[in-house]
RNA sequence: GGGUUGGUAGCUCAAUGGUAGAGCAGCGCCCUUUUAAGGCGUUGGUUGAGGGUUCGAGUCCCUCCCAACCCA
């Protein structure tokens, strides 16, 4: 910032100012008696507090001046009058501006129209704000500052806050009731020699010291399988994965997954875990089952209803509810109701990847109440343990919200050899992909198991209501903008 | 990667191809209980960047940057 702002110059003598005069612009550690609504909740005529909290509003009426101070807990009004300070401390308040965060003591009073109120006595300032902060009125309406400066949307969108800490409350209760039934949460290795665990292209990094490539983890499905051979019977980790791709509604290059492992169990008990675990956090969190979405107008635009249980279905019997005969089709036949039904595809794709289209576009983008879908095809999802009687399909769920794919389960394949086939099938000519390590893990012997990976940034869109999975990460990835902050 | 829409003061937004504006914020003045306080006055712009057309471009054309949405 070669040129300084009208606006930021206009504060930073200010700052100046208050230096001159002895006073600190950055202060320190500042007592409090509580915060603003504890103050609020406590209050009574002529207590004694002190506070702190921004300057969020300020009314000036000549000799006295009502500022509004808030903390995270909320906002409460100060009474600011050259008698109760002094002259000294009123030079200092005339160096404020909204936004520069304050503590004051006081006593407590209520004003003409009822408004509970500190009286100054004394102020502190505890630092000066050089930037000018979002308009109080209009909010932060530009999505790319939003998204490129959360702090001014947190700051001024209140609605945006409370998606936050929806997210978190659901985080939590989700670890709750793990942790609840025995699971024990793990950590590994976010650094990966090789990137299993799912088909993504991961970030590519290298450790100098080691000389070694490393990629960053697409999927901890790997470890977390390593410690059912190790003996851990339940385990989950709810933490980053990465993967360079797209960007979109619905993508973003880190997000949060929740993976869960229990030995002894199957695709079909973990279903009804995941059932009653997203219903805790639901009724916890947002105290109902039926979730609305709403546009920005407030218009109820679609409930989600959560009530259970979930309708479980079969794969072909979903396609073949959107689009009646469909298996009895020939596979030009297809290709040519596909046309008709304005689903694009490419010529090279095979008669299971038509199929697949008609389900994301026909059945999993219009379905928003929950639904498992069983019995996906073998070849859909090649890593999976197939069906004892039916080899065609495998014991796998998908489960789909919301028109999304949320969380897949398996019944985990623990036959080491069938698993290397599949794996080495999967690598190809790249050889080196193959995690060997992993593999000598399940040569040790793994328990049969179920495992279930939850995608939690859009579990939290579904719940939240969120059309934009930035609207539920803190800080989404962006191009990097060089004119930022050019004054 | 392709298509559509958008980018104007710190914030929210105006402006038929014809002098770049308003509200809020800021600055100055008035006001001792205000609630988006009020009143009077006033500063603030490389209209995302760069080219072109035109007597004249925020507006039309081209290239690029960033974003949102849709598609791949």
């Amino acid at each position: 910032m070669e040129e300084t702002h009208a606006l930021f110059e206009t504060r930073r003598q200010k700052m100046l100012a208050l230096r001159e005069k002895g006073v600190d612009p950055y202060g320190h550690r500042f007592a409090l008696t509580g915060s603003v609504a504890e103050v609020r909740e406590r209050f009574a005529e002529g207590r004694c507090e002190c506070i702190a909290g921004r300057i969020t509003a300020h009314r000036d009426m000549g000799k006295s001046h009502f500022l509004d101070l808030t903390d995270s807990t909320g906002r409460i009004q100060v009474f600011v009058h050259a008698k109760e300070v002094g002259p000294e401390a009123y030079e200092i308040f005339q160096l404020l501006d909204m936004g520069d965060f304050l503590g004051v003591e006081g006593e407590t009073f209520t004003t003409r129209t009822g408004e509970p109120t500190l009286r100054v006595k004394k102020l502190t300032v505890l630092s000066k704000s050089l930037r000018p902060l979002p308009d109080k009125w209009h909010g932060l309406a530009d999505v790319e500052t939003r998204y490129r400066q959360r702090y001014l949307d947190l700051l001024a969108n209140p609605e945006s806050k409370e998606v936050f800490k929806k997210r978190i409350a659901i985080i939590r209760e989700m670890r709750r009731y793990l942790e609840d039934r025995g699971f024990l949460e793990v950590e590994t290795p976010m650094m990966q020699p090789v990137a299993g665990g799912a088909a993504a292209t991961p970030f590519k990094t290298h450790h100098n010291a080691l000389d070694i490539d490393l990629y960053l983890r697409i999927a901890p499905e790997l470890f977390l399988k390593r410690l059912l051979v190790g003996g851990f019977d339940r385990v989950f980790e709810l933490n980053r994965s990465f993967r360079n791709e797209g960007v979109s509604r619905r993508h973003n290059p880190e997000f949060t997954m929740l993976e869960i492992y229990r030995a002894y169990s199957d695709f079909e008990e973990m279903s009804a875990m995941v059932e009653e675990m997203v219903c805790t956090a639901a009724e916890k969190v947002i105290g109902t089952l039926k979730i609305e979405h709403k546009d920005a107008e407030g218009n109820v635009i679609r409930t989600i209803d959560l009530t259970r249980p979930w309708r479980r279905a079969p794969y072909r019997e979903l396609v073949n509810e959107a689009v009646p005969g469909w298996f009895e089709l020939t596979p030009e036949a297809r290709r040519e109701r596909c046309q008709e039904m304005k689903i694009e595809l490419s010529p090279e794709m095979a008669d299971f990847e038509v199929t697949q289209h008609v389900f994301e576009k026909l059945v999993e983008e219009k379905t928003f109440n929950p639904c498992f879908v069983t019995h996906c095809p073998t070849e859909l999802v090649p890593l999976a343990k197939q069906n004892p009687n039916d080899p065609s399909v495998v014991d796998v769920y998908e489960l789909v919200i919301n028109g999304q794919e949320i969380s897949p389960g398996y019944s985990e394949l623990n036959d080491p050899i069938v698993q290397r086939q599949r794996l080495e099938a999967q690598a190809g000519e790249e050889i080196q992909k193959i995690d060997e390590d992993f593999l000598a893990a399940l040569e040790h012997g793994m328990p049969p198991a179920g495992g279930v990976g939850i995608g939690i940034d859009r579990l939290v869109m579904m719940l939240t209501g969120a059309e934009s999975i930035r609207d539920v990460i803190l800080f989404p990835h962006m191009k990097s903008r060089p004119a930022d902050f050019k004054q």
